[in-house]
DNA sequence: CAGTGCGGGTACG
DNA sequence: CGTACCCGCACTG
């Protein structure tokens, strides 16, 4: 390893958490990391991540996804688990052509709430669509504060939409308040809480801004955050590759399906070693298409959200949700919620590593201090992200911070997010044998903001 | 009011 | 024993 550790520093491919083999319940972890991960919002797949205990964001234990608290009775590493996204039962297509897809509201009672309104865009009930990433069950997170690092280890590739980022959510929700009726400029769209926002806004809503965040079916999943390797991991950690229950489907090694899907469908077949997340394919997301544009090969057909007959799919899919016209949902971009191709998901395949049963801790043994003066890796860290990464700065995760501010007056959200996109495309490859792709630039999303 | 975290407790494999 | 999950409670903003 020590090879492939000096490997990965010089490019800087791989996130720190990747780097060491560990696992959140490992009565030891890694102490010597030099430097930290920066935040990852949108956390997917089997990854791992170190974070400097200076880190906001993982102090709160947050993520982009409606995680909720879930009891593992470890008081030394917090669980969560994704509570999936909301949608219109019918999955209309508002006005901008976009989805709607709420948060979940993490409150069980407010969440119920939630569910008892209706589709601002056709007033149809809204829906919860759960995750069920990890093996059928929701795709958790486990978070581990140990000395001056926050340990982060995500289980489970979600199924499902994205849904309102938590800042999102809370910019939507005041910008609301405060503007009763307001003009033209509406906040993202599609996330919309229904009552909030009447139809009539989503309607005016000018496509091109939503694009950007939130594509019709795929924003998503857009990998943008990501680290790289989300399911590599296993193998860098050395755990098997999950004896899946099903066949070994090479798509497992597909990253999301954002980019996938297309293969999914169509080809069934992806070399483990596929390139869609090779850097050196990626590359070239001109910003133009930005917007979206997990660019690729992804276009237009395969997600269209109504074009695409992902009648199969729904088919299935309909099992677990209402959905009946088109959901896009279901169909190509989340295949791997279904049974059908449960073979081969991502989900399945990985399912293995769920758990974390290696080490027995202690119970609860309440660590004294809690957070330890986190100062945050020891390296110094400009002021910037810099402290954090080599990994990232170089890497592919692109770092960025996630403010969202509200203009008030106009109503819009803003959102302020600065992402590196730097590495992204030169990535060597890596001669481990791992696949080191990131995930897409495709910071895009956030870009054009 | 909602988000969070904790912890008791149950069910299941 | 590990995991998922339900429920209530307390604290916080």
């Amino acid at each position: 390893m020590s090879r492939a550790e000096e490997r990965e520093e010089a490019d800087c491919v791989c996130s720190v958490g990747m780097k060491f083999t560990w696992d959140i319940n490992d009565p030891k972890l890694p102490q010597d990391t030099k430097q930290c991960d920066s935040f990852q919002e949108w956390t997917d797949g089997y990854v791992r991540f170190i974070y400097s205990g200076d880190d906001k964001n993982a102090q709160r234990h947050l993520s982009g996804w409606a995680m909720r608290n879930t009891n593992n009775h470890n008081c030394q590493i917090l669980k969560k688990s994704c509570l999936g996204v909301v949608v219109c039962s019918r999955g209309c297509t508002l006005p901008d052509g976009s989805r709607l897809q709420l948060r979940p509201a993490i409150c069980d009672k407010a969440r119920q709430k939630q569910q008892k309104k209706l589709c601002p865009s056709c007033n149809a009930p809204l829906e919860l669509l759960p995750c069920r990433g990890h093996s059928g069950y929701p795709v958790t997170n486990f978070w581990r504060i140990d000395g001056k690092a926050i340990f982060f280890q995500a289980k489970g590739v979600h199924d499902h939409p994205r849904p309102e980022s938590k800042s999102e959510t809370e910019a939507r929700r005041s910008t609301v308040k405060r503007r009763v009726s307001s003009p033209p400029f509406t906040p993202k769209r599609r996330l919309l809480e229904p009552q909030a926002l009447g139809p009539a806004l989503l309607s005016c809503v000018d496509p091109s801004e939503r694009i950007s965040f939130i594509e019709p079916n795929f924003t998503q999943h857009y990998p943008s955050f990501q680290s790289p390797e989300p399911y590599y991991n296993h193998n860098a950690l050395g755990e098997a590759p999950p004896t899946l229950q099903k066949p070994a489907n090479p798509r497992l090694y597909m990253g999301r399906p954002s980019y996938e899907f297309q293969g999914y469908l169509t080809s069934p077949s992806y070399p483990m070693t596929s390139d869609f997340c090779d850097p050196r394919v990626t590359p070239v997301l001109g910003p133009s298409s930005s917007s979206n544009s997990s660019s690729v090969p992804i276009s237009s057909s395969s997600f269209e959200p109504q074009s695409k007959t992902a009648s199969g799919w729904k088919e299935l899919l309909k099992t677990s949700a209402p959905y009946g016209d088109n959901h896009h949902y279901y169909s190509t971009e989340y295949p791997c919620r279904y049974p059908n191709n449960a073979p081969g998901s991502p989900a399945a395949l990985q399912t293995i590593i769920t758990t974390t049963t290696k080490v027995s801790y202690q119970p609860c043994p309440k660590p004294p201090a809690a957070l330890p003066s986190y100062q945050s890796c020891p390296a110094p860290k400009p002021p910037g992200l810099p402290g954090c990464s080599s990994l990232l700065d170089d890497s592919p995760s692109s770092s960025y911070s996630t403010e969202v501010k509200v203009t008030e007056e106009s109503g819009g959200v803003i959102k302020s997010l600065s992402f590196q996109p730097e590495a992204l495309q030169t990535k060597t490859e890596r001669t481990d044998g791992y696949d080191y792709r990131y995930t897409y630039p495709n910071t895009y999303r956030y870009d054009d903001y």
